[in-house]
DNA sequence: ATTGAAACTTGATCGTT
DNA sequence: AACGATCAAGTTTCAAT
């Protein structure tokens, strides 16, 4: 896992692709080195199937929290609060929710350092009111396999009967 | 959208591959009929990329609940207690985090009454004391899009110097 | 809208460096 | 490990239903 598998995985997740080809264009790497190393990338289990769903755990993201963001209630800015925590470093999932004007945060880290660090750039935020975060010992289930038990709506029509 | 998108969309979740040859192979439809349809998802912006992420939204999965459950502590049975959250029809994602005993459970549902169907099987499980739910209003981010912001750490190496 | 078969693109392999 | 050339494989197209 170097520099090169890193601008690689970059390119996954900016292109929305894991064709060879595109990534070789994007990134400049020949195709066929870029097929290499994701074979490798594979292996090592970095990348789970072929629709290349990466493991945060396997990458050193082994942190996981949960943070419940308390901000200002300010109609016009709540989305721009909302992508000011989206854009923080590790941060994966911003959700605004309903009541007390919260924001829930899913972040990914590496490490205690970017713990603290990323509390500190969640209050730097001036709409930020409090913030209170919680570790995750354990993902139980992290796919948004939204379709395990999908069923269609079963529409019934009736006709209306005309005698 | 009918049946057999949903057959095919679940193969997809299902296999983790997008491969219309194993698709048509999994459901039994030609694979030129899988193409298609999947042609027709993707214009309808149901299916989002080549890496064929699901657009909760458009498959009418409108509302996202975000869950906190308290459970009884037991050493041996957290797990299993999470493995009953996770079954749960609209669960997608479970998180057993630190200090209270606490599941975080992230749903994605289609009605009122799929919510309040999803509380009540919450609080079905024995071990399961106390549930807080809240609505997402707006979804900012959900995208584990784990590498916006990821570099590799620099690990700078000293070669010790022998004079 | 469906499908079998043809056409073609491209992902995967191989051999060399 | 990197990569250009090559080939097999699988995707995409097409025409008939």
């Amino acid at each position: 896992m170097d520099d090169r598998d890193a601008r690689i995985l970059k390119a996954i997740a900016t292109l929305g692709t894991g064709s060879p080809e595109d990534i070789s264009e994007y990134t400049g790497i020949p195709k066929s080195t870029v097929h290499y190393r994701i074979k490798n990338l594979k292996e090592d289990g970095i990348l789970i199937n072929d629709l290349l769903d990466v493991d945060a755990q396997k990458l050193g993201l082994e942190i996981t929290l949960v943070t419940q963001v308390v901000a200002e209630y300010n109609e016009a800015y709540h989305v721009e609060v909302g992508e000011k925590l989206a854009a923080i470093e590790g941060v994966n999932q911003v959700y605004f929710t309903m009541g007390e004007n919260d924001f829930v945060v899913i972040s990914n880290l590496t490490d205690r350092d970017m713990v603290s660090r990323l509390v500190t750039d969640f209050e730097k935020i001036d709409e930020v009111v409090r913030t209170s975060s919680q570790f995750v010992i354990e993902t139980i289930k992290d796919e948004p396999n939204l379709l395990n038990d999908f069923e269609l709506e079963t529409v019934t029509e009736f006709t209306p009967k005309v005698e």
